[in-house]
DNA sequence: CTGTTAGCGCTTTCAT
DNA sequence: ATGAAAGCGCTAACAG
């Protein structure tokens, strides 16, 4: 493994003068540095991460704690986030899993974004006693060094569902948890004789995309996965810069199929 | 931060009966031991993963590399390889995007299971001359250090491919890659007074759940994701550990639907 | 059984 | 503009 030390050799020069080389300081006259880099290039030289993280004490890398790594909801979702992250030099990791626990005390990552209840409210409340940056997108939880952003809105969310129940006239009604639950009830409900729309009336939450495919197409509660995911992002870069961000939401849209029926318009 | 130091500070002795002790090692006695434990958690006391990594040369984590996040494939996939990783106490990051390609180089990982076609073979190939570990999903490569999972056999694979297209006798046949862009096609399709499994006969890859669902129901290729990933897993730890690996390949299978139709029963 | 010590590779003051 | 040197937190000889 070729460390500066062994470039520093080579070119004669100290490790410092490396380093700063390495790193774009003016304080290197263009040739040295231009020197330095061509003997770095030429040896295959590569930073340890490890070192430098020591060092600066911070990776520059998020993490992103989901409880599976299935699902149609989280290209999006980490799309977005990864859009953002990118844009100002932090690269992203994602995360499942018990040993997935110790990334955030063991400082493998500058922060979180916690979408996977199997981190507790109270373990994320000691990370953020201890200074770690984390947002939550599945929990209100409140501490300076936390911030949320959850799905829902007084114009859309909660009360989507709830003008759909109050004004929903028929017998029987069912608010799947996601599309993905209301994908597995369509199923159980194949072959007994009930029809879903008529008999028994079903939404679902993601707008996921097999909702479409659906017969009959499945209402659901919709909203900007990538959006979601931005906004996160966006957030935890405000904390780890040491800015105050105030918690926010993220709009959602009843998308209306044949799997519930409505006495007026949705 | 609560270092090692400041426990030996506490607990009046050296750094490196701290480390024993925390290491679980039977060069301190169990008093001793229980009484640095005591300590550190008393202090809340985490070890600092870049300190660790820096000195041991190794992190313990592998990376996997996706050319996106999104999609049904990698669910399973997935948990097949974080399944047989946890197993031996490696832990999983998931990678995307061009930042992603500085992982393994600057040693944040052990090793990887590639993806993912930004990764050029030329870059791999690099990386593995270097004596970086990598098992490849998506490619054939040559290298010690490389190793390739690949899907298809004999016995499923191509052949299930060539034979229906060798039995089919329609007009037009559309092999598409995977089974989105099956989907895409379908879409297209709507419409145009061009019927699929009829005028124009379709067949996809890697049947994800919504191959189910389309009308007609999409005639794909069938095989164990799980199996994929776990077996790319089992092959990294392999060659992570200085054994010799044989190349593999996982079993596909047709799974017939009326996408298509054969003079014969597939 | 415990302590001393020498680094791992890097950044960064401080001096020159 | 460059170098010397300290030290990030940890592990692991080696010495006692």
């Amino acid at each position: 493994m070729v460390s500066i030390k062994d470039i520093a050799r080579k070119a004669g020069v100290s490790i410092s003068t490396v380093s700063y080389a390495l790193n774009g300081s003016d304080k290197v006259t263009p040739e040295t540095c231009a020197r330095i880099l061509a003997i770095a290039k030429e040896m295959n030289y590569v930073p340890n991460a490890a070192a430098r993280n020591l060092k600066k004490r911070e990776t520059r890398i998020i993490g992103v704690f989901l409880t599976d790594f299935s699902g149609d909801v989280y290209g999006d979702l980490l799309y977005g986030i990864k859009e953002i992250m990118n844009r100002k030099g932090y690269d992203l990791i994602v995360c499942s899993g018990k040993q997935s626990h110790r990334m955030l005390p063991e400082r493998m990552i500058d922060g979180a974004i916690v979408l996977d209840q199997t981190f507790s409210s109270e373990e994320l409340l000691q990370y953020a006693e201890r200074g770690h940056k984390i947002i939550v997108l599945d929990r209100e939880l409140n501490h300076p060094n936390v911030n949320q952003v959850l799905l829902g809105n007084k114009a859309g969310g909660e009360q989507a569902a709830e003008r759909v129940l109050s004004e929903f006239k028929g017998t029987t009604a069912v608010f799947c948890l996601n599309d993905e639950m209301a994908v597995g009830f369509y199923n159980r409900m194949a072959g007994t004789g009930l029809e879903i729309g008529r008999d028994i009336h079903v939404i679902g939450f993601d707008n996921i995309e097999l909702a479409h495919y659906l017969q009959p197409r499945l209402s659901t509660i919709d909203y900007s996965k990538r959006k979601w995911g931005a906004v996160a992002a966006g957030q935890l870069l405000d904390i780890l810069a040491g800015q105050p961000v105030e918690n926010e939401r993220i709009y959602v849209t009843l998308v209306k199929g044949d799997s519930i029926r409505l006495t007026r318009q949705a």
